[in-house]
DNA sequence: ATGGCCGGGGAGCCCGGA
């Protein structure tokens, strides 16, 4: 089973690279994140013509979710449980495919909004580890996958790709990431490339691209027997050179 | 040392249809 996770920044202005990697790589699940539409506007046909079914949480403007498939989805959530906003930016959707529990999510970038803004992003890894949580005690197999505008450690990020007082490697930030690895989680794309950068964002600005000057910021996390069934996990780095590319790569895995 | 890029929304304008 291949399941892959791209922030695609604008689902409309990306659908034509988008239905050209559906096309070439052929995941069972692609979820999306930063769609920046709302559920009306999405180009479901586009994808529709390849055998892909869509499931989509948008907004207008900003944020927004999908989770494409080309088999039999249950939509399970259209927003994360636990958070105190009643009426969230549209930043998760959880599905269910052949038993496994897929959360697909979008992180608050945390540098916006002041502290509030950042204390916003921590609560939103609150919630997100209360869902494990919840998961882990019903024995469900399920991983979480996405944007989690989180650089893990040091290793996760050019020198210089960001300051040190970035919400995506603020202290706060990576406790809260390692909180979920601690709760038995894994982190795909590690787990199989220790040594390598596997950087999934590169800035639009300052030739970041170019330089090489990026992060890893989008991530797969997987309960203990899906982590079992691991058997690839990788960015896919050419995109970022394609003609009008969105900012990340996306990540695929393989599941046994 | 600094800035460098995208996106959508909407104002404002132009255009085409009624």
């Amino acid at each position: 089973m291949k399941i892959a996770t791209w922030n695609v920044n604008s689902v409309r202005q990306r659908q034509v690279l988008v239905a050209d990697w559906l096309e070439r790589v052929q995941p069972d699940v692609l979820l999306l994140q930063e769609i920046k539409c709302e559920a009306h506007q999405f180009p479901a046909d586009t994808f529709e013509a390849l055998g892909y079914t869509a499931h989509v949480v948008g907004q207008k403007s900003y944020n927004g979710v999908a989770v494409l498939s080309r088999r039999p989805v249950e939509l399970r959530e259209t927003k994360l449980p636990g958070l105190s906003d009643p009426e969230p930016p549209a930043r998760y959707i959880e599905v269910e495919a052949d038993g496994l529990i897929i959360g697909n999510l979008y992180l608050t970038n945390g540098n916006s909004g002041g502290e509030a803004g950042f204390q916003n992003k921590l609560e939103f890894f609150d919630a997100l580890a209360c869902r494990a949580e919840t998961l882990l005690r019903a024995d469900a197999d399920f991983l979480f996958a996405g944007d989690y505008n989180v650089c893990p450690t040091e290793r996760d990020l050019a020198p210089g790709a960001l300051s040190a007082t970035d919400a995506l490697v603020r202290p706060e930030s990576r406790a809260a990431f390692r909180r979920l690895l601690w709760l038995g989680l894994t982190d795909a794309v590690r787990a199989l490339h220790p040594d390598e950068n596997c950087y999934t964002f590169w800035d639009y600005q300052a030739g970041a691209w170019n330089r090489d000057l990026g992060i890893r910021i989008d991530h797969a996390l997987l309960s203990p027997r899906v982590a079992e069934r691991l058997a690839a996990a990788a960015p896919d780095r050419d995109e970022r050179a394609k003609p009008q590319p969105s900012d990340h790569v996306p990540v695929l895995m393989e599941l046994g």
